[in-house]
DNA sequence: CTCCTTGTTGAACGATCGTATAACAAGTGA
DNA sequence: TCACTTGTTATACGATCGTTCAACAAGGAG
C-alpha cells in the first residue's frame, strides 16, 4: 500500500545527484548560501546522507569543483575538435566556446565565483584552481603556437593575457549581464588576438 | 583604580572603525567570515554596538563597499593628478595605479572578491558595483578620447576590453600570485593599449 | 557635585550551521 | 521465506549566526 520511503542508488550515481545539487544550489544561493542541508534538499535526499558520501562539506564542494572544471574543459575540447584545421580558426572556436552555451551560462560564471570566494579558506580548491587555470594557459598557448607565435616569452605573456581578458569578460557578463552581450565579448578577445598576432608579421 | 569599561567616540569615528574592521575581516576570513561578531571584535567593541550604527550586516558590507570604492577611485585619481599632462602618459599612470599599492595590495583584491560573490544576493551591493564600473569604464573612455581615438562605438568596445582586462589580471593575481607579478600585469594592459592606438595611425 | 543623555555592554532569543549516530528499511543472496 | 548487509533517514548536539533589548556607565550640562 504504502510507496517506499526511499529508494537507493548506485553509489556513483547517488554521488553524481550530489555534486549537480550543489552545483545548482551555489548558482542559486551563491557562495554563502551553500550548506549541507540546502544541497540535500536539493537533491530530495536527507541531510545526513552528505556526510555519508563526502568528508564534510568542504570535501563536497571541492568535488563539485573538480566536477564543473571537467565540463568546462570538456566544452572547450568540443569546439576545437569541431573547429576546422586551421589555426586561427581554432583559436577563434576555443575563444567562442568561452561565450557560448553552456560556459556562458550566466549560472556557472555565478558557480565559478562561488569557487573563487572560497579559495582563501580551502587549500585543496586553490590548487584545483591552479591546475586547471594552467591548463588554460597551456592550450592558449599551444594555439598561439600553432598560429605563428615562437617566442616562449610572448606566448607566456599573451596566454596570460587572454586568459586574464576571457576571465575578466566572463566576470562582468556575469555581474551586471546588461552592460554588454556575450557575442560583444567574444569579438573583443577575437580582435585582440588578430591585433596581437598582425604585429608579428 | 579600575580603568573606564569603554570610552566614546564621535559617532562618525566609530562609524568609520567599523567599516574599517569590516574590510579587515573580509580580507582576512573572506565572504564566508564575515559576521557580526568577527567584526565587533576586529573593531574591539561589542557585538550589540554594530547594530547600534547600522541597519543590520547587510547595511553594513553595503557601506564598507562604499567605502573601499571611493578608497580605489581616489587613488587612481591622485595617480592622474600626478601624471604628466600628456594624454598617454597619463592613460599610462591610470593603468600603473591600478597594479600599485594601495590598489594591488592582496586584501583589498580578496575583499573585491568577497563582495562580487555578495552581489547576488544583496541588490544594493549590486547597484554601488554597476555605478562603480560604469565610472571606471568611463575614465578609461575620457583617457582614450584624448589619445586620438574619436568614435564612439571603440571608445565603448575598448573601454570595456581594458577594465576586462584589467580585473581579469587583478584576479588571477590575487587567486594565484606565483603565476606573474604586478609589474607583468601592468605590461600587458599599457602593451594592449600600445597595440589599440597605434592601430588607429 | 549631581543629574541626564546616550553611547555601550552583555546576555538572551530563535534560526541555521556542520557533524555524529542510532534506528530503520530496501534489496540481495541463501 | 528469512537473515543480513548497508544505503538512508531522522534526530540530536554544540557552535555560531543576526538581531533585540534591558541595564550600565561615561562624560558633558547645570
Amino acid at each position: 500500500m504504502s510507496e517506499p520511503a526511499f529508494s537507493r542508488a548506485e553509489p556513483d550515481a547517488r554521488r553524481q545527484s550530489l555534486i549537480e545539487a550543489t552545483v545548482r544550489v551555489l548558482a542559486e544561493r551563491g557562495a554563502g548560501g551553500i550548506s549541507v542541508r540546502h544541497v540535500a534538499v536539493a537533491a530530495g535526499v536527507s541531510p545526513g546522507l552528505v556526510n555519508h558520501y563526502f568528508n564534510g562539506i568542504d570535501d563536497l564542494i571541492a568535488e563539485t569543483y573538480a566536477y564543473v572544471g571537467a565540463h568546462v574543459t570538456g566544452a572547450l575540447n568540443d569546439a576545437l575538435d569541431a573547429a576546422e584545421n586551421d589555426p586561427r580558426a581554432r583559436l577563434n572556436a576555443y575563444v567562442g566556446a568561452n561565450f557560448s552555451p553552456p560556459i556562458a551560462d550566466p549560472e556557472l560564471l555565478s558557480t565559478w565565483i562561488a569557487f573563487w570566494s572560497l579559495m582563501r579558506t580551502r587549500p585543496r580548491i586553490a590548487l584545483l584552481h591552479e591546475q586547471q587555470y594552467a591548463a588554460y594557459r597551456n592550450d592558449i598557448a599551444t594555439l598561439l603556437k600553432a598560429c605563428g607565435m615562437t617566442d616562449a616569452r610572448q606566448l607566456q605573456r599573451h596566454s596570460i593575457a587572454i586568459t586574464a581578458l576571457i576571465d575578466g569578460l566572463w566576470l562582468e557578463l556575469c555581474l551586471s549581464p546588461r552592460t554588454f552581450t556575450p557575442v560583444e565579448a567574444c569579438a573583443i578577445v577575437q580582435g585582440h588576438i588578430e591585433l596581437v598576432l598582425t604585429k608579428l608579421l
